[in-house]
DNA sequence: AAAGGCTGTCGAAGCGCTTCGACACCTATG
DNA sequence: CATAGGTGTCGAAGCGCTTCGACAGCCTTT
């Protein structure tokens, strides 16, 4: 293993010039420079991430604290954890993967042990135990979904309230009066991760100023649990024209069973889909579709995390903008017969 | 921040005698040991990463590197990410998040700052240019899945060749005797990752041995792909009643497709599925398949990572025995009419 | 009773780096 | 020409921990 002391020595420098060299932090002139870069790439010099953490208090480490149940938006999270990944990798930091599964210990036993220089954590519940401990952490971080409290936080999510809005409102600009949201695995509502309340929301606050109603019902993914659900939805509101869908799993399921009922897509039934644009793509039907922009919540959580780190930058609330793109799923409501 | 010379003064014992209560590495009167212990507690001490690693040359940290490609068995990757996450947690390790941009640098990188004492990685092509860095390190690393020359190499990956076996034996056994290889996309074939590969020989050697005959097309996913395929397969094989799937994303479309057209499943064709379990469970028909064990390939990676570790073990090859769960979508062949 | 072996604890060195203050040298300024 | 102010480089301290050798005190053994 190459030490700072080995490059210095062939350098004919000091261990101190080449750590100037290295980190810019005082002016070098061009010669010794030179010579300092050649040598570390003829020995093959990296320098050693603890000394330096030692020396310096600072890991160049990001953590990442993915939720540990896989039962849902399983796509999504993997794309920002690599979005996470990659941009973390462009600045000169490293992203360690910590899993849900320790809870709050997970927190103090970063912050505590300097393991990484801040944190980003998704899947966040509404009333989260770890809040607390972040809000008195030295160490700045990063939610990735938006908390009942904020305050003193750094959130970024996508705008689900306003996703919710957009939905309604694309139906209801079509016609449609009488509007079914599958929403989640009742788990997900009783576990408050937020998004899927909020989705709500929006939703009911813009039907009611649009005189459009609403039946909300949370789904288990799978054929199964859909055919229930979809009989209960037309068994109560027979009138129904307009779907929202805000459950990967339940996507398939619902064209399949309307299709088999004799429901056409989109001539008597329009379904807008709160889904990756991989999954709306490749469904049977190409979905009208509001996307969940993982990516970009990756970068941005990452990008927020650094200006904080930086010493700008602080509490702040940043919510995309939803997009919806229309695809073959959406027209205009039937006629009433 | 808690050092371990304020834990020492606290106890009244000298730093080393902490050091050696932690690493439990020489024996400590019970009494000594709980008065350390207590003030640990008392003080909510926690050892500093970056000092420990300078001093021990151990980061207690396994980089984990991850394909960056989305376009396949993301589920798989997540899960197996997950299941190395928390194994290597059980062991008092912690995981560092590499994406397979970086291409061999970061292998140099992590050997060279010793930022990690051993790496796992994922999605490893078949003549994958990291090996050769990979052998002469002296770190020790496990590969999920199967490079073509595995000298020096230790693997964990699902027997795909048994797997392609296990699909066809299990069709001929219910009689059929013109099966389809619905396989990965096109690109996947092309990149040489190898699994597709393996289950394709392992399908086509047991066909011949068991006189049947063996279609295979490999396709993107989503309908229209899958339309155009699946035209072609009965075109050339208009007698084909068994189907053997290997690309999530064709699994509903295929599904969908061919109740259109009329052919009951499994009474007129059969379709088994090489998918994760849940994939298989939530199709809209429950599916007979041979499950990518991902938890189990993650878990031995990390196990067989920790004995090497420790200086025991080496060189070696772990292929997991494929099992097939018999579902709803296999059934006898039909009789010719 | 002396020699030897354990056990439990301590002190000190050192891991490889960053960073602060010092200082030699050079150039502009009065 | 002496002085002030930059530049560029160096030496040394110190980050918090592990680990090695030393050794005091005790118990066996001969």
């Amino acid at each position: 293993m190459v030490t700072l002391a080995e490059v210095a020595q062939h350098a004919g420098v000091s261990a101190s010039t080449v750590s100037y060299v290295l980190s810019g932090k005082r002016s070098i002139s061009a010669t010794t420079r030179q010579r300092v870069e050649q040598s570390i790439r003829e020995l093959g010099y990296h320098p050693n991430a603890g000394a330096r953490a030692l020396a310096s208090s600072r890991s160049n480490i990001i953590a990442l604290v993915i939720p540990l149940r896989t039962d849902m938006y399983v796509p999504v999270m993997m794309e920002i954890a690599i979005a996470v990944a990659t941009t973390a990798r462009l600045h000169g930091y490293d992203v360690l993967l910590l899993t849900g599964e320790e809870g709050p210990d997970a927190v103090r036993r970063v912050t505590g042990s300097g393991l990484a220089d801040a944190m980003i954590l998704m899947d966040v519940e509404l009333d989260d135990e770890r809040l607390p401990l972040l809000r008195e952490a030295d160490q700045p971080s990063v939610l990735i979904g938006l908390p009942a409290d904020t305050t003193g936080m750094t959130c970024v999510d996508l705008d689900f309230t306003a996703t919710g809005a957009l939905c309604v409102e694309h139906l209801a600009m079509l016609g449609h009066r009488d509007i079914a949201v599958i929403g989640e695995a009742p788990a997900v509502y009783e576990r408050h991760t937020g998004f899927a309340e909020r989705t709500l929301d929006g939703l009911r606050s813009r039907a009611r100023a649009l005189g459009v109603r609403v039946l909300h019902r949370p789904c288990e993914g799978g054929y199964d649990a859909l055919t229930v659900t979809l009989a209960r939805v037309f068994d109560e509101r027979p009138g129904t024209t307009g779907f929202v869908v805000q459950n990967e799993s339940a996507v398939e399921p619902l064209l399949a069973l309307l299709r088999q009922q004799g429901r056409a897509v989109p001539e008597d039934v329009s379904v807008v889909a709160v889904c990756p644009d991989q999954v709306a793509v490749q469904a049977s039907v190409r979905l009208t579709s509001v996307a969940i922009p993982a990516q970009e919540m990756g970068r941005r959580a990452v990008e927020h995390l650094l200006t904080k780190l930086e010493g700008r930058g602080n509490e702040d609330i940043v919510l995309l903008a939803p997009e919806l793109v229309v695809r073959a799923s959406t027209g205009p409501a039937p006629v009433a017969p």
